[in-house]
RNA sequence: GCGGGCGUGGUGAAAUUGGUAAACACAAGGGACUUAAAAUCCCUCGGCCUUUCGGCCUUGUCGGUUCAAGUCCGACCGCCCGCACCA
């Protein structure tokens, strides 16, 4: 029986797109633009499910769409700086270039194998100084437009590694690769100001309407906007005042105390005479950050003496407390404390024995009897015990509150973000250096853009602690541009997060001598259609919101959205296999018989556990290489998108992938034991059709209908169900003679055309199977459904 | 704690705005072909009752709205995700 020779046929058919530059685009003003793009990878060393998962989305996409009739802009490149290709010049002694671009090559080479529709033109590499280069101009024009600056700030000390941590390599405070205990130290660095754009990114939000809810959601969270008031408060026996944030001005009559952060001005000032609120404040400062440490941690303050004065209770003062669980990088870092309404306020006053007076209380409730116990009264209700507040809602007593403070000049309404400013240096050499200069004199002089780009020195030293760049003998020491005399450079690099929040926008015009082509971005900007994994939901996908509005104000762009449509893709999962002594299996190490496992070499038993993400540490992974090599990209292709909407996670089995494959071989049989009566490319539609034949016409024009309504919204299962039905229906249609082979055409150069975004390759056997010799349907358009072939003749009614 | 999502056969899932639940597959069982196997093809496949015809039940649980509920509303149970000392 005939076998669909897909080695044959993939290799062909790749070389064939290639030569005839098929995904080459340009900017066409006649044609409407389709920009999809696939979130690009770190070049880690091969490719994963994950990657074929996402690209064959993002392939189906683009074929489609160029179908469709658009022009379609679908690029590919390297998100290659990062913490791994460092880690592997500490163990394997490889120059991290040297090692990262051996691992774009295999990469290359085996995404080159799945027949992806890329523009291979325009690939890109953030570590090649090509690119990085623009990304230093753009942060010369950030600094000359007020979009950054430098500060001294509480930092993820790695005391081992003698490196910043970001927040997300710190598990359970401690480093995520040294195991030590994270500090908080103070250091100097440079900082976007992502939080001039708090509000706007907020409300852009609202515009993303093809984005996934929970994603909108996530960011809205993530930016944290509350609405309250600042309070000045005086405090006895000095001339300053202690300023707070609060989102519950209408409680104020119920304050007992008021708290500051560790690191609040006031608590450092009072610090110097003190040697007890020096531990305490130390202590404050050690305490983890993580989940488990904030749980337990207990409510602590350190009375500083001070007393602050109430705004509306003449003689009322509170005392002033240094406090463990007062933030100093929200709102002003101080508050004042409603125990009856708050519940970290409330355990903070058991412990220090401070006055709980509700001031709010439940609706209908008599307000004698209103009494707090162990929990704070946080919902709506009446105000009470609250002098000109009595009585009103909290909605009203808020606005009441803070219109009395600013008619008394000790208060404002204020709006505060969760929002933090963007700290982008890390102590790291494998990233793009910071083009910034010390001087002695002159202090921070930027590199002049002439002398762009800084390049990152080839020969490092990668033993011992710290940054190589750091230890450099040379790279750092220059003369300053300014006065001449010997400085250095700063030896920090950007967060790699700076290169991703761009790239998008390189691809439009990834040679040009500028960092972005103005013509080519207004053309191909905004992304239409992007795709990748839900674990980016806010700091990727926030920070190049942030990005895009920051290069239009330095006139690089004219979008403020960078992704019009976004779609989140779920989890390639397989199952978990142990062997008796606990270690983790490779399924390929696994026999499976029912449900009875084995091991394949030795037979001794295999516990089977669930199924979870494939991970290496976990060994649950199947190299897509092997799959492609056994069964080709486009049955891995079909089996990706066959079984599960792309946003929900996918259960890898060899049985689908059996599946999958079986339907290759079934559609190339159905069309090469066929072609012989049906060859003529150009065979007339007969005048009179049979039954079964109208009837199996009619189910390839509601296939071609529900295919692409299913491509367009990524219902990308149901569009596979449906070809599998026509298949069936092609397949049933045992009739011969004009009609019936002329309607058997029509269905398999539907299926043909409709199974092409998925299977390219087989799709262009079978186009050439069926006689059409001189065209791909890589460049043929999708077919249209006859609007006549639609309805049904009954109409079944239910009552 | 706060916010959000999900729950349908042995499995992945489908069911357009409320209108024949389980399409399309996977697995399983039976059969055909074969010396045998693979491949392929055919049949069965939510549960209960029934020889057949057919009947009754079934979308986590309980209740509600409706001529009609997997879908809408309320409560509960279970699972998953995000954020978290944010004043």
């Amino acid at each position: 029986m005939a076998r669909y020779n897909f080695k044959e046929n993939e290799r062909k058919w790749q070389e064939i797109w290639e030569d005839r530059g098929c995904f080459q685009v340009s900017e066409d003003k006649d044609r409407p633009k389709y920009y999809v793009l696939e979130m690009f990878p770190y070049p880690s060393g091969r490719i994963h499910m994950g990657h074929v998962r996402n690209y064959t989305l993002g392939d189906v996409v683009a074929r489609f769409k160029k179908a469709m009739g658009f022009n379609v802009l679908h690029p590919m490149g390297w998100d290659a700086f990062g913490l791994p290709a460092e880690n592997a010049a500490i163990e394997n002694k490889v120059p991290p270039a040297e090692w990262t671009r051996e691992n774009i090559a295999t990469m290359r080479r085996q995404l080159k194998t799945m027949g992806l529709s890329y523009d291979w033109t325009r690939e890109l590499a953030t570590c090649e100084p090509g690119y990085y280069r623009h990304e230093q101009k753009m942060f010369l024009d950030f600094l000359k437009n007020d979009l950054v600056y430098r500060k001294e700030s509480w930092v993820n000390w790695d005391p081992v590694e003698n490196t910043v941590l970001a927040n997300e390599q710190v598990i359970d405070g401690r480093g995520w690769r040294s195991g030590a205990l994270v500090e908080k130290r103070q250091l100097s660095q440079w900082f976007l100001k992502i939080t001039d754009y708090a509000q706007e990114l907020l409300e852009g939000i609202d515009q993303l309407g093809r984005w996934p809810d929970r994603v909108r959601l996530m960011q809205e969270n993530w930016i944290g906007r509350s609405e309250g008031a600042h309070v000045h408060f005086t405090l006895d026996g000095r001339d300053d005042k202690l300023e707070i944030y609060t989102t519950r001005p209408d409680t104020l009559f119920g304050a007992s105390f008021c708290a500051v952060a560790a690191n609040h001005p006031l608590a450092q000032e009072l610090a110097a005479g003190n040697s007890a609120l020096t531990d305490f404040i130390a202590e404050c400062n050690r305490m983890g950050t993580s989940e488990a440490a904030i749980e337990t941690a207990e409510k602590k303050g350190f009375d500083t003496g001070l007393r602050a004065v109430h705004p509306f209770i003449d003689g009322r003062t509170l005392p002033v407390y240094v406090a463990n669980f007062v933030l100093m990088d929200y709102g002003s870092g101080a508050i004042f404390g409603c125990p009856a309404h708050d519940q970290r306020d409330l355990d903070f006053a058991r412990k220090y024995d401070l006055p709980v007076l509700p001031v709010v209380a439940p609706k209908g409730a008599d307000a004698a009897s209103v009494m707090i116990e162990d929990e704070a009264f946080t919902d709506d209700g009446l105000l009470i015990n609250s002098d000109f507040l009595d009585g009103l809602g909290v909605a009203e007593a808020k606005s009441r509150v803070i219109d009395r403070l600013e008619d008394m000049g000790i208060g404002t309404r204020a709006v505060n973000y969760r929002l933090r400013d963007w700290g982008v240096s890390r102590q790291r050499y494998w990233g793009c250096p910071i083009p910034i200069i010390h001087c002695g004199d002159c202090g921070i002089v930027p590199v002049p853009e002439q002398d762009l780009p800084v390049e990152l020195p080839a020969e490092v030293d990668f033993s011992g602690a710290g940054n190589p760049l750091d230890k450099h003998p040379t790279w750092k020491h220059v003369d300053c541009p300014k006065c001449g005399k010997p400085a250095t450079r700063e030896t920090d690099t950007f967060d790699t997060f700076f290169e991703s929040s761009w790239y998008f926008a390189r691809f439009c015009a990834p040679q040009s001598e500028q960092p972005l082509d103005r013509a080519a971005v207004d053309y191909w900007l905004p992304v239409d259609q992007y795709i990748g994994g839900i674990e980016h939901a806010v700091l990727h996908l926030l920070y190049s919101r942030f990005f895009t509005r920051a290069l239009k104000k330095c006139g690089y762009l004219s979008v403020e959205e960078p992704f019009a449509g976004l779609l989140t893709q779920g989890m390639v999962c397989h199952q978990t296999f142990k062997d008796a002594d606990g270690k983790w299996l490779f399924p390929s190490q696994v026999a499976l018989d029912g449900n009875d496992a084995k091991h394949v070499e030795t037979g001794a038993p295999v516990v089977a556990g669930r199924s979870e993400k494939m991970s290496k540490s976990k060994k649950n992974v199947v190299d897509p290489e092997a799959i492609i090599d056994a069964y080709g990209a486009d049955t891995a292709r079909l089996f990706m998108l066959s079984d599960s909407p792309p946003d929900r996670d996918l259960e890898w089995t060899d049985a689908g992938v059996d599946g999958a494959w079986r339907y290759l071989n079934r559609l190339w049989r159905l069309v090469t034991e066929n072609t012989a009566p049906i060859a003529a490319v150009d065979m007339a539609k007969p005048d009179t059709i049979g039954s079964a034949a109208e009837d199996v016409l009619k189910a390839v024009h509601k296939t071609i209908d529900g295919v692409s309504q299913d491509l367009e919204k990524f219902h990308f299962n149901k569009a596979v169900a449906r070809i599998r039905e026509l298949t069936n229906a092609v397949e049933g249609l045992k009739e011969t003679g004009p009609d019936a082979e002329w309607v058997r055409r029509q269905g398999l150069e539907a299926l043909t055309l409709m199974v092409a975004p998925m299977t390219p390759h087989l799709a262009e056997a079978l186009w050439h199977e069926l006689g059409h010799d001189g065209s791909l349907v890589a460049d043929t358009a999708w077919p249209t459904a006859d609007a006549a072939y639609l309805v049904d003749d009954t109409v079944t009614v239910a009552v």
